[in-house]
DNA sequence: AGGCCTCGAGTTCA
DNA sequence: CTCGAGGCCT
């Protein structure tokens, strides 16, 4: 929570910066900032000046409706106001409008919801069926008069048919650009050399605020009806009709729902399937369905209460970083992350974000007070795009490492981009030793349930556990005298420690956590034993005291093992501490098995490299087991080596990579196909 | 030396 | 998912 003076200097900036992007985009149809990290902005004004009303200043952005008028086009003042709408962002919101409206009508309205296409306003006035003006929404009272420019469009009508009434006629609508010219324009723009458009609307607004009616004609706008205020109608869905018979286009996906369930529906489905239509939305308008109800709610402020703007949850926004944490992990990497004021992006709180390395922080010149514009790489990751530099506050100072963390000399390697805490003194560090249990028990290496986050850290804390090898080591009594432990939780985590002494050789390997070597490295080192020892089930002893043999030149000669991953796992086997622990591992009974099998049958898949993507109907470790198994091999990423791509349910990049190469790509059923085939 | 390609490591929230 | 970096081929 900020103080009133924080509040009102942060409210300083945020005017300073809302107005100077307005002015980019209105009188340049240019931005330095995306439309929803502009939201996001303003979104936190409206904030503030709600807590402290008295800090709200007649010149705020938050007291105009989104427009202006532009110097060169002659005003015109509307006969009905073109109100702008309350936005709502959640389905709680939205209950509460409904809600309101229940309260006020004494019974449930139906509603009528329609995607809110992402274009420009505009009012058109017929006069006894013939176009008189076209005027933008402007501020909402007057707009500018662009008649000259709108008769260009084809999807407006210069008459209109015997059905429209007579006299004055006012129909409202859309002006916007298709996804796919906004690209062929921008496309052109850069061609020679001049700025690109930000996003659609700003282009379709550009392109009509062109002086030169044939500029204007040159882009291929079109105009989608929304409303006809003064047709004599029962309903909003009426109205739609209406104006589809008088020649209009009206956006064809709207629906009549008769309850708030209903229109969630609506919301959550187009949500996604909104990228497939040839226009953006950036959200959906919920209508009172009849119009005799919406008259009677009347009209608060600006808006009408009737009905409310839905935005679709934002891919991007902005927050403030209170504080950049270094955390440290299992290898000694110290890695940055902003701490940030919590804000929603794409359906969920985000609250940290990383900042990966120095070299990020120094090319975003992330700083501590800083505003910046998030995105949710993936769907999942938020990633910092970009520091808003006219949010900074002038005390901010660039971010510093400092030189120890936990007593712990920090130091950046030649040539490397990573921070780590000095090796020699990582073990003794608390942090990395959990990190290192963690990645020990994981899913893809020992599988010891219940073994997670938490309790390492306790166990670790509590002096436990000091080493991999003392896992091994707990008692039942040890773990109950632990805050957190009941009876069955110690058991269950003891019979799962014992269980993972059977988990073969590549996932222990894994789990050691020797530098550069995963997965892929365990499995080549476990093949390279299996041929040394030959056919049999081979113990850690065994296993071990053949690696200990090896040289790093011996290392070397292995697939994809160069100079830099041989001398790690050299380092690793000859360095003493290390060598202890392995030693207490075998000592301790853990068996790490290592099967070689008479001779790898030949499989259908043998020579080939398959990538897994999407959700399949089975964990991704148990498909990639039956490729194996077939002789075939698993990799992450999609390049012109790969033969196949298995795609599940929302595949994403790697299925479009796959179609870009022209990969054969192969669904769940196609692949049981091929494996059954031998 | 340069340019793939693959692997490793770290990451957020519900 | 994304980035950095190691390995290997040209």
């Amino acid at each position: 929570m900020l103080s009133r003076a924080q509040a009102s200097a942060r409210l300083q900036l945020l005017r300073r910066e809302i107005d100077r992007q307005r002015a980019l985009v209105h009188e340049h149809d240019t931005s330095d900032l995306s439309e929803a990290a502009l939201d996001s902005l303003k979104h936190e004004l409206s904030a503030l000046e709600a807590q402290y009303p008295e800090l709200v200043t007649p010149d705020s952005p938050s007291q105009r409706v989104a427009g202006g008028v532009l110097p060169g086009f002659r005003k015109v003042a509307h006969t009905q106001r073109m109100l702008s709408l309350q936005d709502v962002f959640s389905r709680e919101e939205l209950e509460g409008w409904h809600e309101r409206n229940l309260k006020l009508l004494g019974e449930a309205p139906s509603y009528y919801v329609e995607l809110k296409l992402d274009g420009f306003s505009l009012s058109l006035v017929y006069e006894n069926r013939v176009l008189a003006t076209a005027v933008t929404r402007g501020d909402g009272m007057v707009g500018e008069d662009v008649t000259a420019q709108i008769r260009t469009l084809d999807s407006v009508p210069l008459e209109l048919p015997p059905e429209a009434p007579a006299g004055r006629f006012e129909v409202r609508g859309e002006v916007l650009i298709t996804k796919a010219d906004f690209h062929l324009i921008n496309e052109e723009q850069i061609k020679e050399g001049k700025p690109v458009y930000a996003n659609p609307r700003n282009l379709a607004a550009g392109s009509v605020r062109q002086l030169d009616p044939a500029l204007t004609a040159k882009r291929r706008l079109r105009f989608v009806c929304f409303g006809v205020p003064s047709a004599e109608v029962l309903t909003h869905e009426d109205e739609h009709l209406f104006a589809r018979q008088l020649g209009f286009w009206v956006e064809p996906h709207s629906k009549a729902c008769t309850s708030t369930d209903e229109v969630w529906d609506f919301l959550q489905a187009w949500d996604t399937e909104r990228n497939d239509l040839p226009y953006g939305t950036d959200g959906a308008v919920v209508n009172v369905q009849e119009r005799a109800y919406f008259q009677k709610l009347g009209v608060v402020g600006k808006a009408p209460r009737g009905a409310v703007a839905y935005k679709f949850p934002a891919e991007e926004g902005t927050s403030v970083v209170r504080d950049i944490e270094l955390t440290v992990g299992r290898t000694g990497v110290v890695t940055p992350t902003a701490l940030l004021d919590p804000v929603q992006l794409a359906g969920t709180t985000v609250q940290r974000a990383t900042l990966h390395n120095a070299d990020q922080i120094a090319r975003l010149d992330v700083r501590i007070g800083d505003t910046v514009v998030l995105r949710k790489a993936g769907d999942i990751i938020p990633e910092v795009l970009s520091v808003v530099m006219g949010l900074r506050p002038p005390s901010a100072l660039p971010f510093q490492y400092p030189e120890t963390l936990g007593g712990v000399p920090l130091v950046r390697a030649e040539g490397e981009v990573a921070y780590r805490v000095d090796p020699a003194a990582a073990r003794t560090l608390g942090a990395v030793l959990q990190r290192q249990i963690e990645h020990f028990a994981s899913r893809g290496a020992m599988d010891i349930r219940g073994l997670g986050e938490q309790t390492a850290a306790t166990l670790v804390e509590a002096g436990l556990v000091r080493s991999l090898a003392d896992l091994y080591l707990l008692t039942f009594e040890q773990l109950m005298s632990l805050e957190g432990f009941a009876e069955i939780s110690a058991q269950n985590l003891l019979a799962s420690i014992q269980a993972s002494k059977d988990r073969p050789l590549s996932k222990l390997i894994y789990g050691l956590g020797i530098r550069h070597v995963g997965e892929e490295t365990a499995r080549t080192l476990c093949t390279f034993l299996g041929q040394q020892l030959g056919v049999g089930r081979w113990p850690l002893a065994r296993t071990i005291a053949v690696l200990r043999l090896q040289t790093e030149a011996s290392l070397q000669a292995l697939p994809d093992v160069g100079a830099v991953v041989a001398s790690a796992i050299h380092t690793y086997l000859t360095d003493s501490h290390e060598q202890v622990v392995l030693d207490q591992l075998i000592d301790l009974g853990v068996q790490a098995p290592l099967e070689v099998q008479a001779q790898a049958r030949a499989g259908v898949l043998t020579g080939k490299t398959l990538v897994l993507t999407g959700t399949l109907s089975r964990p991704r470790e148990e498909v990639a087991l039956e490729i194996r198994a077939a002789g075939g091999k698993v990799s992450g990423s999609v390049s012109s080596e790969t033969d196949y791509v298995v795609a599940g349910e929302k595949a994403g990049s790697k299925l479009r990579e796959a179609e870009r190469l022209g990969i054969t790509v192969l669904d769940e059923a196609g692949l049981a196909e091929m494996l059954d085939a031998a």
